[in-house]
DNA sequence: ACCCATTAGTAAAACGTTTTAGTTAAGAGT
DNA sequence: ACTCTTAACTAAAACGTTTTACTAATGGGT
């Protein structure tokens, strides 16, 4: 019951392991092998269903056609469609891709790196924490394609995917200021990663150029990986001190817990309440009414994210390091 | 810049590979190494960084502590939401998952056992779909550990968990009848799958002991993986040309389509309409009015798999197969 | 003084590949 | 008749571990 190894497949075909090897390879023309042993070797490899050990190969060459994506929470709709979209596109182009989620965590971010390292994976997408800056290093010094996506660490010198967090935020609130809006609360997560910096960002210099003060109680920081039910609370909290007459959510799963709040204070999203989400979720559109959003490109994400990749792999010298910043799109809905 | 291997900490401490390996395992005292050979090969070892090279080990051992999950659509919440739970409960075990989409693609799904297979998974967590019992019993035959969740494949004798999908249905029936339904229309999907069928009996049981004639005009069997823009349109002839009461609807998606279609013919859920999903989503909570589910208890269905996993795995012997069937909740919303 | 057990350690095979550096035989060119 | 090329193939090393079967030294018991 034991796996058939390449030797069993060299001698039932009277040849030496190199040559099976080569066949296997498809290098048997380059190496001379004659047609009629590639032809019945390949036959013995179909009749016997021999399939090569991986691990082996990859113990002789170093890497494994697997390109790992860590991300940060796998059930989180956007890092999950992300990562279907990703798969996909990597399938179809002969590579499977493995994913685990770091929830956050920086020892668990660096686990999982040193897993893939050790599991030699070619190739790395990751939706990068704090933290970890010198892990992604070490890849990068081994000369391992990396692809940092939504979140960038700047003082590190790689390739990075992500959409406009800056401006996508920045239009929302104009959008708000132009519906006549003057008290714009942001409802953000408080953790120290660019593009929830660029959220805030956006957010207050949109304020400050149509010179609506900016108050900083109508920004409310939440603190990360608390349960929903405080975040709700904070919410709520939030609605009934300060008279707002529109929010910015700064991720779906806020903007989820505030659709909550709306409906438990039993508050409609109207003329005189407006509210935008972030990275788009069923819940929005079927929302009574929909609610806008900002929404991420997510195919042309991953569509650049999966190129940036196999041009490296498939290049010998080391490419450039690219930032590609995609433009997100706000969804007026209602 | 190459990684360090045994070798060269063997060459550091002046010993032999043997004995670094002995204390790499935690084998030294059994091996009888000195305490001073074991205090400075561990010492040289934390100073300099080493991490045993997983593939040689896998090679040679043959097993790898990771656990391969086998799903449908990682962007599906249930399986999402499942994956994380399974996710966190292995590494707390010392376990890794690795985890990737079949699509309900037969082929995409033996080249993803194939793919574990060749990178030796210790156990497989599957959710199935016909046409992979034989790749399936394969990795029986080899003794490796197979859990099925969320459907069967009953002519395979290995491990199932899974939610009672019979008697949930039913009981969602059930509820509608109740409120005195008599127009139950089920819209489901056109796969042959045990739990999808499962779910289709429970509604017909449901209705003849209720002696409601059952209107197979009544149950829409959408095609599987079409685009979300038929399955609304064939809903929405469904609601238009039918008389009915109240929809059960399979699958959270299903469900999903089904909102969005009332919404779009501006039908409401209330007295004389009612709405029953399945697998819950967020959007069933926040709609207006909320709408009742039946909801697997994926905390536990996630915590069974486990537990089943790690006794095989630290069992000798074969353990007898287990079906686990656990009961879904009904959760009745407005 | 000898044997035996135990302690402390090691050499080498094995896992299944890929790849380098060959070897052998046949034919071409002079 | 000789060298040179090329075609067709192969032996063996290497990748980095684990594990089996060993050796050498020490000390205790008689």
């Amino acid at each position: 019951m034991k796996a058939l190894s390449i030797k069993d497949i060299a001698l039932k075909a009277n040849v030496s392991i190199t040559t099976v090897s080569f066949i296997i390879n498809g290098k048997a023309k380059e190496k001379s092998i004659s047609d009629a042993v590639i032809k019945k070797v390949q036959q013995i490899i179909i009749d016997s269903g021999y399939k090569p050990n991986q691990i082996a190969r990859s113990l002789r060459t170093g890497n494994s056609n697997i390109i790992g994506l860590i991300i940060e929470d796998i059930s989180n709709s956007f890092f999950s469609r992300i990562a279907r979209l990703i798969e996909d596109k990597a399938y179809k182009k002969g590579y499977k891709i493995i994913y685990s989620s770091t929830e956050n965590n920086v020892e668990k971010a660096q686990e999982l790196i040193n897993l893939f390292k050790s599991r030699k994976v070619d190739a790395y997408i990751i939706s990068p924490i704090k933290g970890i800056e010198e892990d992604i290093q070490l890849l990068l010094n081994e000369h391992k394609p990396v692809i940092l996506f939504d979140r960038n660490l700047p003082e590190l010198n790689t390739n990075y995917v992500g959409a406009n967090h800056f401006v996508a935020s920045y239009q929302g609130v104009e959008s708000f200021i132009k519906q006549g809006k003057k008290n714009i609360a942001l409802v953000t997560i408080d953790i120290d990663v660019q593009q929830i910096i660029e959220r805030y960002e956006g957010y207050k210099k949109a304020l400050i150029d149509y010179a609506i003060p900016v108050d900083e109680e109508l920004v409310l920081k939440i603190p990360f990986n608390q349960p929903e039910i405080d975040t709700i609370k904070q919410i709520k909290h939030l609605f009934k001190a300060k008279k707002i007459d529109a929010v910015l959510f700064a991720t779906n799963y806020l903007a989820i817990s505030g659709l909550k709040v709306l409906k438990q204070i039993n508050k409609k999203i109207d003329d005189q309440f407006a509210v935008i989400g972030y990275d788009d979720h069923e819940a929005f559109e079927l929302h009574t009414p929909s609610v806008s959003t900002i929404q991420q490109p997510l195919e042309e994400i991953a569509e650049t994210i999966i190129k940036l990749i196999l041009n490296q792999l498939s290049s010998k010298t080391k490419l450039p390091d690219q930032q590609i910043i995609i433009p997100a799109k706000l969804i007026l809905r209602n």
